[in-house]
DNA sequence: AAGATTTCCTTTAACGGTAAAGGTATAATT
DNA sequence: AATTATACCTTTACCGTTAAAGGAAATCTT
């Protein structure tokens, strides 16, 4: 591998001016020897050691794309559909852009922040992770912080400084809009699955129970369908789920994966969907088409998430002053057919 | 952050009995020191700089995926259920010893080679590279390098050095099979689907024709299935290939992802699977196990094929001498719903 | 024509870490 | 007691790149 030093001494120059010549510092260097420079450059194929670049300029061109996760968890955290979708966007930015992406994956915090500091990654992409962990990071690292799918309140949101933004959904909103979907077609007995109610899952929560409270549904404790995700307990969980909803028409579940799962569950265990048991999800991912019968979900853009935090990201490390810190991305609710109207039935019967 | 200098300075010593300290070289250091600086380091919370360590010893702990990729893909790679559930593998892997993972994505391989050396990746992991380019990068950045789902001939093999190992399947012996699968079926006007006829699907294609000749059945140039896999085409060409799939009673395609893909658009256009057309594909993916109809098709495990890429290619990174170099997975036919038995139909007539 | 400015180059030092070589006591050998 | 070995520490130099400062010649001011 050549480097700038022996380059320099070929030419009879110094360092530096093949360095000017490379990073297109025109003033510094005539244009003779520009021309001298970029002739035997394309010549060796010379590529710049990025660990010497980056000790001396104190970056790294790097975004770290943080995602915590437990250690035992079903899957692996990359295979997880709505996560390598928006790997995906964040990838497609990050390389246009000229930078690099590195992701980095524990369930431990402390490990995260060596990482991270280790790499003196330039900015960081904290996926799904809560508040005061993310406050944790920052406080401890202070570069400029996109979060994905995080519930930031707004007295933490003040604890940020400038340099973060917040990508998000109405997910309050979106799931009260979801459950009063299935309210709308004649459930009554929603059950609602997630794995944890921590961050993101709280708001969802807490527009779960919106819409029971506002359309008159008491909430009743039995109703909450808590997941048990890791490798060892998933199917057992899974199964226990579809036995808890037993006496429910519907349930909503806090991701597509989870709900194409209990949906797969329930047909192996002889239910009929959406006959027996209506099933909702949120993320609208490839699979939510393509199962049977197709999900009706709540959708969102996991790519367009990922795009959006990442270009965010690099505004504020261009220095620009991105104005909105809190961005709530769109969604609509697909209808596909996962969900019985239950008053077609009630009518017919009245018929 | 701080710095090894700034310790020794703090502690009125050497930057080198420091690293030392770091590094557990307890030959070169006396006892009372290394706890006296074992104390200040964890009151400090020293993490090194990793591109000052790697400067120095001319490494950098990292393994770099590389997946070659049109620009126009129709789908982000890592958006791929296989790529990404290779990654969680590879990742898992990676992680547990130490070393870091990057992922290369481009469709230039001068591009490729670029960004790993400029990064000194320690070692490469090719995703689906044809054997020249693989040798390319090789003859040009000579570090170790795995080869995931590669075709490489004996000829080639032996231009790799010793650093150097294959992972893939029995390409062409299990799409043969599958082939005979399908003939056995009762099936005789059998598709083949695939985006390209390169590499590894060069192979498979290979296994499809021989399956054809060994059973009796002639080839007909009008039964291979060219998918335009961009951006813009694939509906197009999806609809495409149903069409040209009219006369055909199965169709084996060179991914599930193709598979359900193809299924998707057979039965947006009124078609009934497997009634109308049977449909076999390879991998395995989650999507396989939920579509309706379930998916027959080759089993492999794409978590197992990163591990090992990765386990090999570490275990050539720390000296040790890789027998095998060429790694054949296993696989099985999975028979699910997605192949009808023509002969039933036969034999109800025959009654 | 003296001073100021510009142009184009080089020298030096630094980024943070590590390897190699160089010391200086002290202990072990003969 | 001289020699050798050992233990422990420091000094120096380097990895490849870049920023800052320095300098000499040419050009522009007034």
């Amino acid at each position: 591998m050549i480097t700038i030093k022996q380059i320099a001494k070929e030419l009879n120059m110094s360092a530096t001016t093949v360095s000017n010549v490379i990073h297109g510092k025109t003033k510094e260097v005539s244009q003779e020897t520009i021309e001298r420079v970029k002739a035997y450059l394309s010549d060796v194929e010379y590529v710049p050691n990025i660990n010497a670049r980056n000790l001396a300029q104190n970056q790294s061109k790097m975004i770290c794309v943080v995602l915590r996760v437990r250690e035992d968890r079903f899957m692996h955290i990359l295979s997880d559909p709505f996560v390598s979708e928006m790997l995906g966007g964040i990838e497609e930015v990050v390389r246009a852009a000229g930078y690099y992406m590195m992701i980095c994956i524990s369930e431990d915090i402390s490990e995260i922040i060596t990482k991270v500091e280790t790499w003196n990654a330039d900015g960081l992409i904290l996926f799904c992770m809560l508040d005061d962990d993310a406050l944790r990071i920052q406080r401890r690292y202070r570069k400029p912080i996109a979060c994905v799918d995080a519930y930031v309140s707004d007295e933490v949101d003040e604890s940020f400084g400038n340099d973060y933004v917040n990508v998000g959904l109405d997910d309050e909103g979106s799931v009260c809009e979801a459950v009063k979907y299935l309210i709308n077609k004649g459930h009554k007995k929603i059950g609602f699955l997630t794995d944890n109610i921590e961050g993101v899952n709280a708001m969802r929560f807490k527009g779960y129970r919106r819409a029971l409270k506002e359309e008159g549904i008491k909430y009743s404790r039995s109703n909450l369908l808590m997941l048990e995700s890791t490798k060892r307990d998933i199917n057992r969980s899974l199964e226990k789920m579809i036995r808890l909803s037993e006496n429910m028409t519907a349930v909503f579940c806090c991701s597509d994966l989870y709900a194409t799962m209990l949906m797969g569950m329930a047909q192996k265990l002889g239910k009929n969907i959406p006959d027996d048991l209506s099933i909702m999800g949120v993320d609208d991912i490839l699979i939510s088409r393509i199962c049977t019968p197709k999900l009706t979900t709540i959708h969102q853009s996991a790519e367009d998430k990922g795009k959006i935090a990442a270009e965010k990201l690099l505004a504020i490390l261009k220095g620009k002053d991105v104005e909105e810190r809190q961005i709530i991305l769109p969604h609509s609710i697909v209808e596909r057919e996962s969900v019985k109207d239950l008053r077609e039935i009630v009518s017919l019967k009245a018929v």
